[in-house]
DNA sequence: GCCGTTTTCGGCCCGACTGTTTTCAGTCG
């Protein structure tokens, strides 16, 4: 996917600031940020979208927004956008990333003190000149300078596989606090986002004053942003990431978990359906308007059932159609971690992994996999150990020795180089001795999109790959997906019958979550493989079957769910 | 600006916390 439907949500995201600041209705505001939100969560380029003429289709694109993301492919701009920045001073909506400034603040600081960049905030906070504003005082100047301190530490999104464990020590660390009688992580990271913004945990007590008290005296914490008997906030230390405990009776505990687990696209969704049903939803239960009565809210299954909805997994919970098939009792049986049989993508210290097969098999049979493919680097892949084609032999009689010793199925795999040109980094006569490959990318990934695409399929084109590894080369916050069709890509996964990866290693995500989706959508099939390089990745799965269910994706498309046999008949199509 | 088994007009989420007030505005989620 190129960079447009990032950059329309990004410029909507501008807009909306933009007239925040001028006091337009927030419903207009709103309406620019959430179709950034929608923008941003497509699957599909706009610009192809575009050409069916189904911009209108997406949820919160209308008559007005369609014209201009058709203005801005057409000409790269949208006047609109230009004419709000020309009348306002650059910076202006830049000073609303900073915590602690909204859009009333940003407006004064320029009104008053003419400050328009987080720069020269900085100086005048520094020069005690904030303070002199009316409704600002000395604390408010100490929140802004540290505001500004922390957005510099710490401004992007995190990949989840760095925030997930810190997140688990918290949780672990509140369960033990006496009082808290449920507790569970809810936002982004229950929904297993391939990144995260901010931690967000929910407990059920009785207790909240103390626990919030506990809460706040963690070790963790580095500085408390917030303190009060529903809800505290927190900065951890190292981590720089913000971390807020809400506390609800019991009673309400499902709802509270519900509503901070999100979407927010997922939550209006939901009220919108709640309002229909002369109901309310808030994140103390469900109530009936009329009466004020509360239905549900001590499960989030009784809260979607007072909705006449079936449960709804937190990782689909996106605002993409879900609470249809909700409705109709219909939602797919997502794969679960328990369904996962084996991993398709190991390396050893054959190549570049860390563990030796032997330990790698061990660590297997230790989870309880019926069986395990190690695919280590082709011989091409220097910089990593590649293996020669002799040593490949040695490796399949090991692998077999395995197999009879450990008690769990050991194949032997590889995972290929696709080189250049398409062609794949062993002659055929060795592709077809191998129980499996995987063919990835590793190297040359600027090629021009039409030729990276040719590139790739030409590689699933062989009668030989069974596996697309890592199919978009997509780093979690640091390189985003190759300029790849991706459309095509799956088209031909379909037609060759070739497996898609999702790599689960959380530096990767890849595929990630919303071409998941796409593929899913038409028929793919899909192998979840943690490329681990040592014993302790296996752990990764779960990252990856999370991002699989985050594409609505069923264990029945996941050919390491399905059994050995079948799996095996499979490879041997 | 979007949207419609309440509506093509009139809705669209609001509660918690902080800081600066002297009863509440602004921000955030």
């Amino acid at each position: 996917m190129d960079a447009t439907n990032l950059e329309v949500a990004r410029i909507f995201n501008e807009i909306a600031d933009l007239l925040e600041i001028k006091q337009e209705s927030t419903f207009r505001v709103n309406a620019y940020r959430r179709a950034a939100r929608a923008v941003e969560s497509l699957s599909e380029d706009l610009r192809t979208i575009a050409q069916r003429g189904e911009l209108r289709r997406i949820g919160g694109i209308g008559q007005s927004l369609a014209e201009k993301i058709e203005e801005y492919l057409r000409t790269g701009a949208i006047a609109y956008h230009e004419e709000l920045r020309a009348a306002m001073p650059r910076g202006l909506a830049e000073l609303m990333t900073i915590p602690e400034v909204g859009p009333k603040t940003a407006l004064l600081l320029y009104e008053r003190l003419g400050v328009s960049s987080v720069a020269a905030l900085e100086e005048a906070a520094r020069a005690g000149k904030v303070r002199q504003l009316p409704r600002m005082g000395a604390k408010t100047e100490q929140n802004i300078l540290a505001g500004i301190a922390r957005m510099r530490a710490q401004s992007a999104r995190q990949p989840l596989g760095a925030v997930l464990p810190h997140a688990q020590a918290i949780a672990g660390a509140l369960r033990g606090i006496s009082g808290v009688e449920a507790l569970s992580i809810a936002g982004s990271i229950r929904r297993m986002r391939d990144t995260i913004a901010d931690i967000d945990i929910v407990v059920a007590t009785r207790r909240s004053d103390a626990v919030m008290d506990a809460f706040v005296a963690l070790p963790q914490a580095e500085t408390v942003l917030s303190k009060g008997s529903t809800r505290s906030s927190i900065v951890l230390r190292h981590v720089g990431v913000q971390c807020d405990l809400r506390a609800v009776e019991p009673d309400s505990y499902g709802a509270a978990l519900q509503y901070f687990t999100g979407s927010k696209d997922h939550n209006v969704q939901l009220r919108e359906r709640a309002v229909r049903l002369g109901l309310r939803v808030s994140e103390y239960g469900v109530f009936r308007v009329r009466t004020d009565r509360r239905l549900a809210g001590r499960t989030e299954e009784d809260v979607y059932e007072a909705l006449g909805l079936q449960w709804i997994p937190p990782e689909i919970r996106e605002a993409q159609g879900e609470l249809e098939l909700a409705e109709r009792r219909a939602l797919p049986a997502l794969v679960r971690v328990g369904d996962i049989r084996g991993d398709l993508h190991v390396h050893t210290t054959w190549s570049d992994g860390a563990h030796t097969a032997e330990a790698m098999a061990r660590a297997a049979r230790q989870r309880g996999y019926e069986y395990l493919c190690i695919t280590d680097h082709s011989r091409s892949l220097k910089f990593a150990g590649g293996v020669t084609i002799e040593d490949l032999r040695a490796h399949a009689r090991a692998v077999r020795h395995l197999s009879d010793r450990l008690g769990i199925r050991v194949l032997l795999g590889s995972e290929v180089d696709i080189l250049p040109d398409g062609s794949l980094d062993y002659p055929d006569e060795v592709l077809e001795s191998l129980d499996l490959v995987i063919g990835s990318i590793h190297s040359r990934f600027r090629m021009p999109r039409a030729e990276l695409t040719r590139r790739v399929i030409r590689a699933m084109e062989s009668p030989h790959l069974d596996i697309l590894g890592h199919p978009t080369g997509r780093l979690v916050g640091q390189r985003e997906p190759l300029d790849l069709d991706i459309d095509a890509v799956v088209e031909a996964a379909r037609r060759t019958e070739t497996v898609l990866e999702i790599n689960a290693s959380p530096e990767r995500l890849d595929l990630k979550d919303t071409h998941v989706r796409l593929a899913r959508d038409s028929g793919a099939l899909f192998s979840i493989g943690t490329d681990a390089h040592r014993t302790e990745h296996f752990a990764y799965i779960d990252y990856g079957v999370g991002t699989a269910r985050r594409g609505w994706v069923e264990a029945t498309q996941v050919v390491n769910a399905w059994p050995l046999a079948r799996l095996l008949d499979f490879l041997a199509r």
